[in-house]
DNA sequence: TGCAGTCTGTCATCGGGCCGACAATCTCGT
DNA sequence: ACGAGATTGTCGGCCCGATGACAGACTGCA
């Protein structure tokens, strides 16, 4: 990945308006978008690249900008008084967040941590609203794209009030996979390195607690563990596994 | 509420459309709509009754409509195959509520329930899109309500996965206080009728655990308990308890 | 006024997941 | 290739909240 994004966007190289399109052009969120819409983007953009760790508003956590995940992976998370963390997200590439930036004073504060070594698209909210306002239209994309993502966490809600641990680490393992996943021979392979202790933190469990259901997975034949990564052998049977009666 | 909804909108008598406008006025999402908008918005609502208990789109769960409660109380929530029951909130009167029925294919569907007898404003989602499109920038304020309710979802989650039991009590009080709440002599009177197993719904837990909790709360004097009503007596106090560190 | 249905208060028991601890294993930078 | 740091595997004790059960209180309708 650290590779792929010193390919695509450089460091310090020129102003890289081309890739900067590029990337937006491959949003979801950007598909229906006119051409001269997708370059003013382009042109208010900056492109940063950060490090396995590093966190992204380091700098100024009241920063304005949304970003764009062009290469890599960002963990969206949150922390305790107490020193535990939730992780509520893996992002990959080609998704926009930190939408809610959009509000002048949002409700709380997630962190956003670079999950892998990670190339970002940076949109200042002062020029993303220009341009909305200019052409307004656009704004039921934002509104819609918003709707969608109540929807999962109100989905995501459901889960942890109703459904039991099994369910909601087979929930999401299917889910990281389908990000992050990468098919191979013996079966997806989550593409992530993924530590017990953040997927605990991913279901609201200690480490302990995923270690045991992981290997009870793995005993089942749903899965293999190779240290820090997890290849889906039966993704058939994790999602019956998952199902969530809708 | 039932004899004030009949004051108010009737039941099958004249068109009511000064009504539906009153209502739509003091929405906080239509706060900045041209007059000629709320007329439009008026024109294509529709007024229901609804007696405690009614489930909102029994008729029809695939409705296309979004709606607005005129009076009363509304009742989000998600039923398990289990049998148990997970209460996402409690609404009030002005709230406008199903947004996510603006998508075409919801990712998860909940059912809404009139907590008491309640008076609603339907709009029609084809016909609210098309007053939206016919005016885009009215676009813009769905879009960032829908970001505020999208930060409140993840305050829900972040406290769910991170706060006590104390904490997830203390604050859901207040919030069902502050929406509903009847300030009284000896204190805000949380103005609905609330058994324990419903609060045991919003906060995952069984009715036995909020017996528990509540009557540990009444000992400290936080709040008065009558049957099936809360009074708040210490507002403060229960607010230090609710801290979140943000 | 009385009765059916709902809601509360409380208990004993049970279990899943937490906590603390420790050794073994793996990764990565130097 | 090696050592520091990160991650895993595993155990026993403990505690909070779930379960199931039952009596008593309250409400609202007939």
């Amino acid at each position: 990945m650290a590779s792929r994004s010193r390919e695509s966007v450089g460091e310090g190289t020129a102003p890289a308006h081309g890739d900067r399109l590029a990337v937006l052009r491959r949003c979801p969120l950007f598909a229906g978008w006119p051409e001269a819409r997708l370059a003013d983007l382009a042109r208010i953009a900056r492109t940063a690249d950060y490090p396995r760790g590093a966190e992204i508003f380091a700098r100024d956590p009241e920063q304005r900008d949304i970003f764009v995940i062009a290469a890599g992976g960002v963990e969206v998370s949150r922390g305790s008084a107490a020193g535990r963390k939730f992780v509520l997200s893996l992002s990959g590439p080609f998704e926009v967040l930190a939408l809610v930036r959009l509000l002048d004073n949002p409700p709380i504060r997630f962190a956003y941590r670079a999950h892998m070594d990670t190339t970002l698209v940076h949109l200042p909210v002062a020029g993303l609203r220009a341009i909305l306002d200019a052409d307004p239209i656009l704004w039921r994309d934002i509104a819609l794209l918003m709707c969608a993502r109540q929807g999962d966490s109100l989905r995501l809600l459901n889960d942890q009030q109703l459904g039991s641990l099994d369910q909601r680490m087979a929930w999401t393992l299917a889910d990281l996979a389908r990000i992050h996943g990468i098919a191979g021979e013996q079966g997806t392979d989550v593409g992530l390195r993924l530590p017990q202790e953040q997927l605990g933190a991913m279901l609201g469990v200690t480490r302990q607690s995923v270690n045991k259901l992981l290997r009870g997975f793995e005993e089942a034949g749903l899965i293999a563990i190779d240290y820090n990564r997890i290849t889906i052998r039966d993704p058939a049977a994790l999602d019956r596994l998952a199902a969530r009666r809708d």
